[in-house]
DNA sequence: TATTAATGAGTGATCAATCACTTATTAATG
DNA sequence: CATTAATAAGTGATTGATCACTCATTAATA
């Protein structure tokens, strides 16, 4: 125990938002120091390369994000209020940090493959609900790897349209109608369609 | 007219195979000249910068493949055959040429801005689409946005989900699944859950 | 032969990464 | 408590490699 670690974190943020802005090739090594108010000797104490920063705040970060994904969906009862719970906590985590979003589910597939092959992912997770869903005759027989597209695509590409500007506000505030959609297109009868779902929107 | 260009064509092919794999910034001008097998001269005498050899590319095969989910669009009759035909098309492309695909709709938002600001893009289609199924009764009253974002998500997810072999084979063969769940999510009443349409799958 | 495509060695700039060094903090000793 | 040894964080000039891009020259066509 010497000198404490005062630096790493600012690194770790201000790798994360150049990453996001410009990708990890187009980072250079002298723009993360300099916005994290380091020196670039800082970074290779704490990273052994640059891809390795990259790898390291992804893994982490995701894997922090599945554990409240799956706590969310333990917590609800029924499979619709857990799909809605997990629509939910996406937004929730857009809304609260927009670029930790970004980097976790929009950008950078160059760092998919080195994930552990049983890490379980969003889209496995859904699966595996919507699996639960189908053998309680709720959602409707369909390849759930399909249903879980509708899913994560809608929330993905409603994410893109709000960095873009295609749709403004908070997305929490989009939660429930999303799921209201989402619920509709993959649930067995269409009685889903009237339910007035409170779970969407809370949490 | 002196001697002809031979060496265009394969200098854009290689380069769009090598931005979909490593990004823009992640690919060098050497390897793009050594895969086209020409040389790094060669693709500065057709190209200013590899961002406008970038650009190029993205905005001449945008351009081109809006102007068949428009031709496919007008030649159907109903707003349900319409969005169809448009998932269709999404779907024909992956197959016919992935690469392609992945460079026009996956990849790189680092080129999106350049686009005239009268351009329209693929989910604006949709929501001209969409506002007139609204007006005729035919879709439900949520925002048009946000029902574009569930088609356009779901296509798209659908197709990272091929490219990292969560489903497989070819993707025109859901076609008719995706649009028939988007459409049970759109649709005003849920009568449009039993048609059978044949327009999904076919041209 | 006039014209233009194609070439590839060459160029300065910039990159990721290193390393000898400084500074802040804790642990041990009297 | 005062002093010092040990430890690890932090620094930034430096380095060799690599980058995007150029240009004098050669090859191919009308």
């Amino acid at each position: 125990m010497a000198r404490p670690v005062v630096k790493r974190e600012g690194i770790e943020r201000a790798a994360m938002e150049l990453f996001v802005a410009k990708g990890i090739a187009g980072t250079t090594t002298r723009e993360i120091a300099e916005r994290a108010g380091a020196a670039e000797g800082t970074m290779y104490r704490h990273f052994k390369t640059k891809e390795d920063l990259a790898w390291e705040i992804y893994f982490s970060q995701l894997t922090s994000f599945m554990e409240s994904l799956r706590a969310t969906a333990a917590a609800r009862p029924d499979v619709r209020s857990k799909l809605s719970g997990i629509v939910s906590e996406f937004f929730r985590l857009y809304d609260a940090d927009p670029v930790l979003y970004s980097y976790l589910v929009l950008a950078e597939h160059s760092l998919l493959w080195r994930l552990p092959k049983d890490f379980q992912t969003p889209p496995a997770l859904l699966v595996e609900i919507l699996v639960e869903g189908q053998g309680a005759g709720e959602v409707v027989k369909e390849d759930p790897n399909l249903l879980s597209a509708l899913i994560m695509g809608t929330v993905a590409r409603l994410t893109i349209f709000r960095v873009y500007g295609r749709v403004t506000g908070e997305l929490s505030a989009r939660s429930e109608a999303v799921s209201r959609l989402c619920w509709r297109a993959i649930c067995k009868t269409s009685a889903g369609n009237e339910s007035t779902d409170r779970n969407g929107g809370a949490g």
